[in-house]
DNA sequence: AAATAAATTTAGACAAATCTAAAAATATTT
DNA sequence: AAATATTTTTAGATTTGTCTAAATTTATTT
């Protein structure tokens, strides 16, 4: 089926809402999108009508089974576009999101296909937030702290949590950016610090401070 | 400026049907975009009102400097989005344009400056269409036949104009795509056949049928 | 140049998505 | 449980982009 940028946006919106508190609400859905409780009734009738969402007057409302696939689906796109975005293009993580909103509503299943592989099959985008398969399957893969990794296992950088310009000087620097491969190698006490082997790359300490937001995953 | 979808799309084949017949008419257009005559004199209206149509009641109609800018734009993301495609996802040539269709409404300036870099500043989409710059130059650059090629000059392949599976099978084979660089080194009288030096790779034979379908550029 | 044909525009309707203001239903308070 | 407040829905208007059908202008033909 095909859906319009609206209701495709109300839909991811309702799925991110219910995430957190089951049913939703009229008015807490016009909240977050900045939209009016009349113009979200319309749009409710219009997803019940089409079977996507649950919806009686006045109680609530949440997604069905293929709701839930068709925000899912929304999600898997944005994520993977501000990974693009992010380690493609080098954007800067604060810009990624705008731009993702946009790109997130691009059509073609075939081109979601082929970004997925181009880009290696992320699991988590920029931000830390895992990338739904295109089946809605979302990863069951934890993110660790680089702090917390086992010594000389083998991770893939999946975030990191401050992007200030000081922060990616120095990861630049260090040749670490989403998606390179690390292993911890030592821990020191004194300070907090640890070794890191970037792999492909040199070797590194990274202070507590700089390590405490870098998260990575292992299988 | 902002546009919709519409506008944007009105300006473009406004832009493409004034190349060839100077001033356009409201048939033409509505033919072209395969809408209604009516509908078309409607979006006439609005894009006077912006100022980017040059448009007297009964008379034809053509796009102001702004106007052009903003088809250049236009045309500039479409042809970029195909060549990031095309070689960056593999896609098909016949997939690309209706995708194209849908990325070139993105909005953000940025976007189209990374993606512009991130490709290596492509001079042609892989139609062989030229890719206007950022201010709405067309490059100067003129496209030849690999046949045409003068001997040991390097130049960059730009586009292929027949993109049959078995044509690509043979491209891929040599490991021949868009952006790659080659040098001819020999022409064979006997049967029009080339020897060309696949820069990075091997030497190869193409056969005249093959060569013809080639075409590159050099400055 | 009058009649006919073709192209273009206008007038008015329609669908989608939104809004405001009023009405209805539900929840909360005293 | 009655009064009040909050939430939600309805009714009707608005905007954008489209359409059909009729009217108007321009072009072509006889």
């Amino acid at each position: 089926m095909n859906f319009s940028i609206s209701e495709e946006n109300h839909i991811k919106w309702i799925y991110h809402l219910q995430q957190k508190k089951g049913l939703v609400n009229t008015n807490s859905l016009a909240a977050e999108m900045q939209t009016k409780a009349a113009s979200v009734t319309d749009m409710l009738k219009k997803l019940k009508a089409k079977k996507l969402l649950q919806y009686e007057k006045y109680k609530g409302f949440k997604l069905t089974e293929m709701g839930k696939k068709t925000a899912l689906n929304v999600i898997r796109k944005h994520r993977l576009w501000e990974y693009f975005l992010s380690v493609k293009l080098g954007f800067e993580w604060e810009k990624v999101h705008a731009i993702a909103e946009e790109l997130e509503h691009i059509s073609s299943d075939e081109l979601i296909q082929r970004l997925d592989d181009f880009l290696g099959n992320p699991s988590f985008d920029p931000h830390g937030d895992p990338i739904p398969d295109s089946f809605g399957k979302i990863p069951a893969i934890k993110q660790y702290n680089v702090l917390q990794l086992p010594l000389n296992k083998k991770a893939v950088v999946s975030s990191v949590s401050n992007q200030s310009p000081e922060m990616l000087e120095m990861l630049k620097h260090h040749k670490i950016g989403i998606g390179s491969t690390l292993q911890s190698l030592k821990h020191f006490a004194f300070d907090g610090s640890i070794e890191i082997k970037v792999l492909k790359n040199a070797t590194c300490i990274l202070s507590e401070q700089v390590a405490k937001n870098i998260f990575v995953y292992y299988d």
